[in-house]
DNA sequence: ACGAAAAAGGAAACCGGTGTCAAAACGATT
DNA sequence: AATCGTTTTGACACCGGTTTCCTTTTTCGT
């Protein structure tokens, strides 16, 4: 009765609805076998009270909890940041609660770990970022336990209901086409690290729009980084040494090409004017290097709410893979090649 | 009995150790009064089991969850996911779970959300990043609720048990000395926004420095900026027009820093050569511009760590406030004055 | 108007733990 | 051996929901 500070319970609308604890129960959940007078009665009462089912008892009765896990192991804090501002926009007001879980893809226990995990917290659901979303045991594991899952990729890995991508390989050969177009001919890549299927994506792309153009990809135009900054300047480094004559460069995210950028003032060479640049994420390191760099941008937290309804009310955002759009933002980091050839 | 898939519970141990469940609750409670006989004998069969405690339950029963809450409002990704990295650092291997909360502190209804979520998760307790950190309404909140709290922050801003800060104040002084010994006179300082302690502290340290070395900060040597990039540009754009003659710039966070940098480049401005600059936070941007970035480094992950373990184990981290360490870290964005005056 | 089927609602058990309080076991004393 | 005061332990209710199963009510065909 007196009830300051504790929320009213289901026994309460109960008793001051008249009706049973179950039927009060019917309501929250939807029951669609209820009279609809009862409903609006319950209702009025619920809403009187300012009732909300307490999750933790629902999760027990359930088995399964109201919190959806974001599993990660991404060398880009804002990419991580933005997806989970996305799942937020997702469920805000609702009963859901988004818990975090940084993971080392290079432990050998990572698997384990994750088991345990899950089997502790029972979560309703886990979004996977790359690189991990890539890894099918892990998929796997998910479904032995139950538990929901959402992989975001760049390409088709998985059935249907449990994918959110980007289309980053058309993206990228529009970047291609873009430099083509101004007038380059020696275009050079820096590409991901082998196992990320974002970077086998964005490498095809780079490829593909090349053999279109009739250009050639020398093995000296193509160099392997590992998605972080000191790997892209060494990258750079090594297609701008001797004589390969690249004229822009386009590197698989945006902190390998800031190494590039770095690379190539340590050289001595002129961004854009002998060299151009592009870079992929967007990330805010993009537009704050000078000259601001030109990038592809890929609308993470439109795809993390996405991934996150389709976990939490799958109705909604259906069954079928949802593909997002990136899109290249010009700046500053791209002109025409140098006229001295 | 088949136990395939389904974990064992409180019944199964019990059962199987031949004592009631209260007494295997004793047991995984650490309660003082059981025999040592006893606790063995129930520990061999929990072993045996691989039995872990439902949390849903316990947070049923207990009415407090097994979650840490992490309430920010940060403009700064990599601050925010190092704190988390931090948190993860101190409830491995517990069953604590961290739940994020990116909150609007420009919202009026920030107070009444976070109400909301803390009633609907009652979460054990939660983390208060700067800037919310200072809120002391915040706080009170967090008391009402019966919730843990700790605070991150650069000065003292609550009792004891909640706090966490760093010497913000004393390294910044330390910068300008460091300054002044290569032959500064004439230091500008980018301060961060009014509300926050930790731009308060910075500037005062600064100006405790300045002071301290007889050396005049005028009006036109100050502006103030909101912690990110593009109010540093603008900063810096103030501070560098017409006569002011300043040879090296102080700016209280890194993006700011960098949006010297660029400020600089538009001008024409060399760094370190006509203009050095030292940022605050050592993000991964410091380390990516070029030239690399002297700034001052604070252990974010480690007082991340602390924090959460104030929460979940006060007796380990103890009631008194932890003051971590900041330090500078050299790099190339700072040199002597130029030689012409 | 009647009986049968369908719809609506309720009682009680259950999810897996914890709290309360009384009972049992134990040790020391007499 | 009986008594008493501590320890230890257990029975049972409870946390706030859901599920199962059964009863009551409504609807409808004839």
């Amino acid at each position: 009765m007196a009830m300051s500070g504790s929320s009213p319970t289901i026994n309460d609308v109960a008793r001051i609805a008249g009706v049973s604890k179950k039927t009060v129960s019917r309501v929250i959940n939807r029951s669609p076998l209820l009279k609809e007078a009862t409903r609006e009665k319950v209702e009025k009462v619920i809403a009187e009270l300012g009732y909300t089912p307490n999750p933790q008892a629902r999760a027990l009765a359930l088995r399964r909890n109201f919190l959806l896990g974001l599993l990660h192991d991404n060398p880009n804090a804002q990419t991580v940041l933005n997806f989970q501002e996305g799942v937020l926009d997702a469920i805000r007001d609702t009963e859901f609660a988004l818990v975090v879980r940084p993971v080392d893809r290079r432990s050998p226990d990572m698997l384990e770990d994750i088991r345990n995990f899950l089997e502790v917290q029972r979560l309703y659901g886990v979004l996977l970022l790359p690189p991990i979303s890539e890894n099918d045991e892990l998929a796997e594991l998910c479904r032995d336990m139950g538990c929901g899952y959402v992989r975001m990729g760049s390409a088709a890995l998985d059935t249907s209901e449990h994918l959110v991508q980007s289309n980053d390989r058309e993206v990228v050969e529009s970047v291609i086409d873009y430099l083509v177009e101004l007038g380059h001919r020696r275009i050079g890549l820096i590409e991901g690290p082998s196992g990320f299927r974002s970077a086998a994506e964005r490498r095809e792309g780079f490829r593909a729009a090349m053999k279109r153009h009739g250009l050639e990809v020398p093995e000296t135009a193509v160099a392997q980084g590992n998605y972080r900054f000191d790997s892209g300047v060494e990258a750079a480094n090594k297609l701008l040494q001797g004589d390969t004559q690249i004229t822009a460069l386009f590197a698989s995210n945006d902190e390998m090409a800031a190494g590039a950028y770095h690379a190539a003032r340590e050289k001595g060479i002129a961004v854009p004017g002998q060299l151009s640049i592009v870079g992929f994420d967007n990330s805010p390191i993009a537009a704050h290097i000078w000259p601001p760099m030109t990038t592809v941008s890929w609308p993470i937290r439109e795809m993390a709410k996405s991934a996150a309804l389709k976990l939490i009310d799958p109705g909604s955002d259906g069954a079928k893979p949802s593909t997002f759009p990136a899109r290249l933002v010009t700046r500053d980091s791209v002109g025409p090649p140098p006229p001295t050839t």
